[in-house]
RNA sequence: CGGAGUGUGGCGCAGCCUGGUAGCGCACCUGCUUCGGGAGCAGGGGGUCGCAGGUUCGAAUCCUGCCACUCCGACCA
């Protein structure tokens, strides 16, 4: 993309309104602009990592065997009696009313709707185990929305469902989505730590937050350092081995880590060293439970078991909020200068950054660097605009593009151009074929 | 939902108390000089002062009502 012909609305001076840095940065970024109270559109930038971000949940989900749909946004008033949600829910439901006066709502969840579609299409235990999930914006009327994307009352969440006939496979399915969550959030660059959670109103007993450690994070945690220190890494999984994902599963819950709803300072001096005790804050990006027939019987989603007895179907949801981890990625991963993006969901991979426009030897390495690597696969920003060169740097370092390839007149005299990274802030000068095979490396591609 | 505030050009703000030609910085446009980490000078464009009533010769300013948004707290993916 050549930066003359985007649409990135920057802005110099820190917006008033914002409190914690993701917010800023993604408002100074021209990543988001708000709509109303909690209701954000994503512009081009927000859009593009809102995407990766989406493009990193799909490709995991469907690794760990979960099938993509994709359900309404509003619902019917109905399914939601049958569960008994309808009242429960309170004013953080958003209701409407349709022209014919029927009662209808925004959905804030689809555990209803996704039972009603399994009842109608899973007869058999021969048809489970199954895990639908989908990508889908959610709306929930916060009494007092805030921190930017981290807190709205519209966002856009992954949730899944597993279906299966027996506590048995209900908790494989658990744990393959426990499982599933630790490589997505590795992938993204984070690191996601499972902690013991409360049901809250969905309800169930097997239940696990996933947080991310962040200073600004809404919830104080407790902690084992080991269990922070554990990292996935390129393991092979058989997803259809449940002893074995129910090992890794252990293996991250064996050591206390608690928010402070649940946290008991007893039993954390008890089981944990004190040189290990960890207490920090954290950022909910995730949420698993395991929840059996609690909305199976009210909505009658049955099947025949193998003894051709018909019983409830047995479930779980998990759920990833992922209009949440732009704003989470950002409290993990910035300095004074801006975001700092993970390769992994960075809006653009590489910047080339012309010093000079304007200057032929300039214009034409620029261009050369530019369609050669977009070529190979990079997203690439270049910015050609007619600017200062310091305009130019703060600009990338803002919208926090992880690579930089600078070019200027000066350098090409000797034959160089400078690559620098926005994380460590190292720079090296090379070749442009030698900067551009160093990134191919980086990044796996040819 | 309790408490506290704020609405004036795209952004950040002053002006309001004490009514009298709507202003500043950034951004934007034009020109010149600059140009390797958010340039300088000169000129220029853009605002029904949140909305509706009221008081007044005259309202951004005073009064009444409404709306929106923000912050603190209790609550939450």
């Amino acid at each position: 993309m050549r930066l003359s012909r985007y649409f990135l609305p920057i802005i110099k001076e820190t917006p008033s309104e914002a409190q914690i840095v993701s917010h800023r940065l993604m408002l100074r970024a021209g990543m988001i602009r708000q709509a109303s109270a909690g209701i954000y559109s994503w512009l081009p930038l927000g859009c593009k990592v809102l995407r990766k971000i989406e493009a990193i949940v799909h490709d995991e989900q469907q690794a760990a065997g979960a099938i993509p749909v994709l359900m309404p946004t509003i619902q019917s008033a109905d399914l939601w009696r049958q569960s008994g949600r309808y009242d429960d829910y309170g004013p953080e439901m958003l209701r409407i009313n349709d022209r014919h006066d029927r009662e209808m709502l925004y959905g804030p969840t689809n555990e209803e709707q996704i039972t009603e579609i399994a009842a109608a299409g899973i007869r058999s235990y021969r048809d489970l185990p199954k895990t639908l999930y989908h990508i889908q914006w959610k709306f929930r009327d916060e009494v007092r929305p805030r921190f930017g994307v981290m807190r709205g009352r519209e966002f856009l969440m992954k949730d899944a469902y597993s279906f299966d006939i027996d506590k048995a496979g209900a908790t494989a399915s658990y744990n393959r989505m426990f499982v599933s969550y630790l490589r997505t959030f590795e992938r993204m660059g984070l690191k996601a730590i499972p902690m013991k959670a409360d049901s809250g109103p969905i309800g169930g007993d097997m239940t696990h937050e996933f947080l991310i450690l962040a200073e600004t994070g809404e919830s104080a945690v407790f902690l084992d350092r080991t269990i922070a220190d554990l990292s996935f890494g390129d393991r092979e999984i058989d997803w259809d081995d449940a002893a074995a994902l129910q090992g890794i599963v252990d293996q991250w819950t064996n050591g206390y880590a608690r928010t402070d709803e649940t946290h008991d300072e007893t039993t954390f001096h008890a089981e944990v060293p004190e040189d290990r005790r960890v207490t920090a804050r954290g950022i909910e990006v995730g949420h698993i439970f395991y929840f059996g027939s609690k909305y199976s019987e009210p909505l009658n989603a049955k099947v025949m078991n193998p003894d051709g007895e018909t019983v409830a179907l047995e479930s779980g949801s998990y759920g990833i909020g992922v209009s949440r981890l732009a704003g989470a990625i950002i409290e993990a991963s910035h300095d004074d200068n801006g975001i700092i993006w993970p390769e992994a969901v960075a809006p653009f991979e590489v910047a080339v950054i012309n010093l000079k426009q304007g200057d032929a030897e300039a214009d034409a390495a620029c261009e050369d660097l530019y369609s050669k690597l977009t070529a190979r696969g990079f997203d690439v920003l270049y910015d050609d605009r007619d600017e200062r060169a310091g305009s130019k740097f703060a600009t990338c370092d803002l919208i926090g593009v992880p690579w930089k390839l600078v070019v200027g007149p000066r350098g090409l005299k000797n034959g160089v151009v400078e690559l620098a990274s926005r994380r460590t802030g190292e720079k090296e000068e090379l070749a442009p074929d030698d900067a551009m095979n160093r990134l191919a490396d980086r990044f796996g591609r040819a």
